[in-house]
DNA sequence: TGTACATCAGTGAACGCGCGTTCACTGATGTAC
DNA sequence: TGTACATCAGTGAACGCGCGTTCACTGATGTAC
């Protein structure tokens, strides 16, 4: 049997051939309109267009599925980060603005991901996967923000990590705050990349990073 | 009838006399320990000690209590910054430092509060109370800033409500990811207050608000 | 001070609902021979 | 190539549950006279 004969969801008669799969997608898309707290097993089973027991061929429960699309997300979370970054190319300083500006666009893009990695609160210690996934997202950041510090050796810097601290707080604060659809985005007339990037030079520049203009 | 005849839950008979009040408090409790999106009316009117339907004749809805919350957080979260702003004294750069602790023990001391004021979903646009106390809370923050931004008057400045987003964001992005109990404390060898404390440092500096040290 | 009465703030039963999960089942698939 | 059979991945009915909300009610309160 081929995928032509996939009916209009992409069932293959009885079995559905890509259900896992399918759920995954169906659960980020309440959890985007709903949010992770809202979204039910039933109802992605509907979405996914079979009945509400077929979940648990793949899921040992709703919290599994849920824990399955932060894990998914941190590991994409990373990958984005990581292609951004792009090894400190051109510039150190140009691939770290790029790689803020991935990390607001992966919180507007997937919504939902984002959603169940920090907003779910699932617990790291509950899944040695998701545990993993999310030290690799950190990592990518730790990495990036210490490449950015050694391009001004002897200037005050703190102490390893703090500043990729710094980092993930203000982007994951104002992606909270002030990303697509947020509460706080009417009140503001700038978009969320030009008050990251604004409050990035300003950081740098107290870091003895970039230089102060004047 | 005096307060002495009350019961041990505060009751005084059949009516319970401060139901508001308690609903309240114990939606609270219920926030705390299981999110905003997991309180149900029904368990805060268990907790009070009242039935199921009582509180409707003090709440349009679940939403309209949830709200309430939400409105007298950003009432008490406004009152604390101010006070820890304390005008200024006794120096601006000090009193801004107050604040930014004032901020972290608020999101510390009143979890539920904070979950729904922001994170409960709520829409300031469902309620003029609720916008006119998150505009005041920040309002606070926007004088805070502007008085610290004063004492350095020439240095390089950002557009008046900027620096205001950027304290709030970083500020909100510690106090979420970081505090106590969240996900990522325990990966953090760091408190709150430490990690906040020189992320303003470091921004200061950046603005040429505070000079560098070297 | 005592009484009639309106109003307030509760009760408890009931409603329909959707949920998570289990269970015995069955249709489809793929493999051994 | 054909057949028997084990396994896989679905079904659909059922369970108990707690929820939000409505409703007619009633006990308690407070006010007018």
């Amino acid at each position: 049997m081929t995928n032509r004969d996939r009916d209009e969801r992409g069932r293959r008669g009885y079995h559905h051939g890509n259900l896992r799969q399918a759920l995954l997608d169906a659960a980020r898309q309440l959890i985007k309109q709903q949010g992770a707290a809202g979204f039910s097993l039933t109802e992605a089973a509907r979405l996914a267009g079979v009945s509400a027991a077929a979940p648990y061929r793949h899921f040992r429960d709703r919290e599994a599925l849920l824990a399955q699309v932060a894990i998914s997300g941190f590991e994409q979370f990373a990958d984005r980060l990581e292609a951004a970054w792009n090894d400190g190319v051109p510039s150190p300083l140009q691939a770290f603005e790029n790689v803020g500006r991935a990390y607001l666009a992966f919180a507007r893009d997937e919504p939902a991901s984002y959603s169940a990695m920090f907003e779910a609160g699932l617990s790291v210690d509950d899944s040695p996967e998701l545990k993993a996934a999310a030290d690799r997202a950190f990592d990518v950041l730790r990495r990036v923000t210490a490449a950015v510090a050694q391009t001004a050796p002897q200037a005050n810097l703190p102490p390893g990590a703090l500043m990729s601290l710094h980092v993930w707080a203000m982007s994951h604060g104002i992606a909270t705050l002030f990303g697509d659809g947020k509460p706080c985005r009417g009140k503001v007339p700038l978009t969320a990349d030009e008050i990251l990037d604004a409050g990035m030079l300003i950081y740098l520049r107290g870091l003895g990073i970039i230089p102060t203009e004047k």
